[in-house]
DNA sequence: GATGAATGAGTCTTCATTCAT
DNA sequence: AATGAATGAAGACTCATTCAT
């Protein structure tokens, strides 16, 4: 029976999570200190502990978070009926992706990245990550084999192989507008549409 | 003499940023301390420091290198004449890059993840990043010319779009593979091919 | 009703005092946080804050509570008539307090360890301690010169040295009792016993 | 090949400790703050880090090295021979360890009290107080042994007892000296003393 | 009265960097 | 030139206590 509300805990929970994200974007993980972090939120350090009991907790919880901000909004694209074309799916995966930058102080691009690295020597965060894109991957897999099925991949291909495919694009996307900055999802479509054959023999 | 002493120098300075990337790809670049890299390199904090001035210097010139050694590696797959076709050309760059796994204790897609996320709160790494990147997609922009010209790719695609796609899949590959590890160059290719028309009455 | 409120007082601060005691002695009483005793107690904090005002308040009052247990138990010993030989009463006196170990949670022992390091920093404590030995010793006196009378201790020894000793004694035995473990009350009084001269020529 | 030289090791450290007691007796072990060691120490945070890597390593060493002292001075009384009687001897002792509260901020009764405390949530530091008391418990057996030979001990008491009985009354001459600081060597002797029988029937 | 969320000063500890030897 | 001991400013986290509800 707590004297505060579940929804002012979500809310107060939501307010250090942003602060936090708010920094780490702007200086990374390990240089963000759990003051920057504590002052963003406007709260005393014991509140926020009281919320996350570690620094690693709270990025943990940071990245959870957004990994599942990114489902719901990358999901409904992925249930449109009908399905589309791989090209215009791709696009609209990553103009999902850079929508998320909208919000101030909050570029999912650059937190992508910042959770990746971190990933490389947190296991709880690595399988974190394992459970969020092993699923996206076998969604897109199953778009493959409709995709196959419509005769938009050929027959022959091997879905899974698509799907990877398809992930690394998505995934390349990141991170080349987070370093370049110069790369729109158009560019990625129309590059993917390029690459097949360019002869009149083709497609 | 002196020439001696440089090529003492560089092995010197060699030596220190083995050690460094050995522990960096281990804890990451914030985890890891001077003790480790210094204690790692078998030699005294004044010896270090008078190779790098600073922990920042330090891993600047560790991802400068590393970024070099990509360079050495899938340059000579760019100027191959004739030019491979797209998937072929993607795969053999794939390839150099996870090859570069085979040193103990460098693991160039881990460092890659590590060096990104660095770059978005160091300018001079950026700049350095941007300094690698740029170049090397302005020639797999000129690769997609030629390509143009073979017929491989569509005449009216815009080559700097193929180049962005070709990118995105490459570096994606590097994430896919960092993350989940169950990816291969090869798998890439086939997805690539795969996502061609699926029959000759095309899309 | 004040009186049913009286019980539930007296019974609530005997709750707290348990809970306490019972950390204390697992961690010692600086490492036991009030919040530790709160949720033993099965309280909130301010009920606990309103029986004592301070961890230092609660510390004294479980101190002296543990000391009026100790005199509640001992006292009867050294009221008995006729007076017990002075080896007999030690033993008495030291069973007493061993037997306080009894209750779950609770070793006498090693509470008075915790204790009287703590009295070396916090005056109150001293004197409360001091309030209880120094009349314990008392009528330790008492109790030789008694035995003086009854002659079992040499007339013309002094009572208070006498009284000093077994003193002496009984806090020795709690101490290597707690520290070592191996030691039992009849050990010292039989100990105590051959300490007497061996032979009839004597000493 | 160290830049400091060992007796320059040794002496940092001994100012270390030095440092440590004084204020371990004042404050007791856990109110008092690394910091204060510190500053008493004369030198930075890293400099006493680089000799303890932790506040239990310092506590430890302290301790470790006060038990160190109280053996050199003791050991030599125990050695005498021929072997003082009993009441001497326990008075030797006694006045061994009260003459360590020479040294200014080091009075070795406080800090017994204080290590007792804290060996009873520590497990290597109560292993390190085993290992002192037992041997030298073992070492007042032999005594025993040597007093039955020599008729100043019932011949038919075990020595084990009369040694833990020895060491009961040292410990608690340090215990009773500490809390109401007016007892000296000399009142213990004479108790014990008395405590032999009063009456020419004797006992 | 009771609750338990919130406070924030204070702790221990680390680590990039310097500089006396 | 080289060494490695020393520095000391942070940093993560704790916990006795308070007070709005």
């Amino acid at each position: 029976m707590p004297k505060i509300s579940d929804e002012r805990r979500a809310a107060r929970r939501k307010q250090i999570l942003e602060a936090a994200w708010t920094r780490f974007q702007k200086q990374g993980l390990h240089a963000t200190t759990m003051d920057d972090i504590i002052r963003g939120a406007g709260l005393s350090a014991g509140a926020v502990y009281s919320y996350f009991p570690s620094k690693e907790d709270l990025i943990l919880a940071a990245v959870t978070d957004s990994l599942g901000g990114i489902r719901d909004l990358v999901g409904p694209t992925l249930e449109a009926r009908p399905l589309p074309a791989p090209d215009v799916l791709v696009t609209q995966i990553m103009a999902a992706v850079a929508s998320f930058t909208a919000r101030e102080g909050y570029d999912l691009r650059r937190i992508a990245l910042l959770g990746w690295s971190e990933a490389q020597r947190n296991d709880r965060l690595r399988e974190t990550m394992k459970g969020f894109y092993l699923p996206f991957r076998a969604r897109l897999e199953a778009a493959a084999g409709q995709w196959q099925a419509d005769g938009l991949v050929h027959p022959q291909a091997s879905a899974a192989d698509v799907a990877k495919t398809i992930l690394a694009m998505v995934l390349g996307f990141v991170v080349q507008s987070a370093l370049l900055g110069d790369v729109e999802p158009a560019d990625i479509s129309r590059g993917l549409a390029g690459l097949g054959p360019g002869s009149d023999r083709a497609r």
